[in-house]
DNA sequence: GTTCTAGAAC
DNA sequence: GTTCTAGAAC
């Protein structure tokens, strides 16, 4: 039996091209703004080469290379807002929905219409989230960064609502929504 | 990944 | 009655 993921899985593949969503580029990878931001800031970085997910890296001379250069491209990307490095979270899914590898730079405000849903909020804000830092240095260590437990996974998406800021611990979305307006600093 | 929407939760 | 979540999508 073939996996079948559907169309929609492959859908970067056209974002990443389409100038209205490019930021900024080199000759190996592409700064895209996220089409469906989950923050006042979200950008993707893919490399042109063909990627599938994060667990498709090696340490390779090829792709020591190409994870040095996602990781300027995100230092470069925050330059461009001109905002505080430190109000960014770098890094990537631990089971990525889309094709070809994509590294998130999210700014912590979460404050977006596209941010919906408790599977959102908990792939950025709970161990779903693998920093950067830390994947790259695994692959660099063990040849390559290893697949999580599906059902690990599921349970980490499935976590109670907290905020990633103080401890409130709203009972829904639309509560966190409203109590993350309250850790804006104009 | 999103959209849609049934029915649970309130 | 309205809000909110969560599962199907061929």
């Amino acid at each position: 039996m073939t996996k079948n993921k559907g169309s929609w899985s492959l859908a970067l593949l056209e974002t990443m091209k389409d100038p209205l969503y490019r930021v900024i580029s080199s000759e190996i990878a592409v700064v895209i703004k996220d089409k469906f931001p989950k923050a006042k800031y979200h950008f993707l970085i893919l490399p042109y080469e063909d990627i599938p997910t994060v667990f498709h890296l090696t340490s390779s001379e090829r792709h020591l290379k190409l994870m040095d250069e996602l990781e300027l491209l995100a230092k470069n990307v925050v330059e461009v807002t001109g905002l505080n490095s430190n109000i960014f979270q770098v890094g990537y899914h631990s089971s990525p929905s889309m094709q070809r590898l994509h590294l998130h730079v999210i700014s912590n405000d979460y404050n977006s219409p596209c941010l919906k849903t408790k599977i959102h909020w908990n792939s950025f804000n709970t161990k779903f989230f693998w920093d950067v830092k830390y994947v790259h240095k695994e692959i660099r260590r063990n040849g390559k960064v290893n697949k999580p437990n599906p059902d690990i996974s599921k349970q980490l998406l499935a976590t109670e609502l907290r905020c990633h800021k103080c401890d409130f611990r709203p009972k829904n979305m639309p509560e966190l929504k409203q109590h993350l307006l309250s850790h804006i600093t104009c």
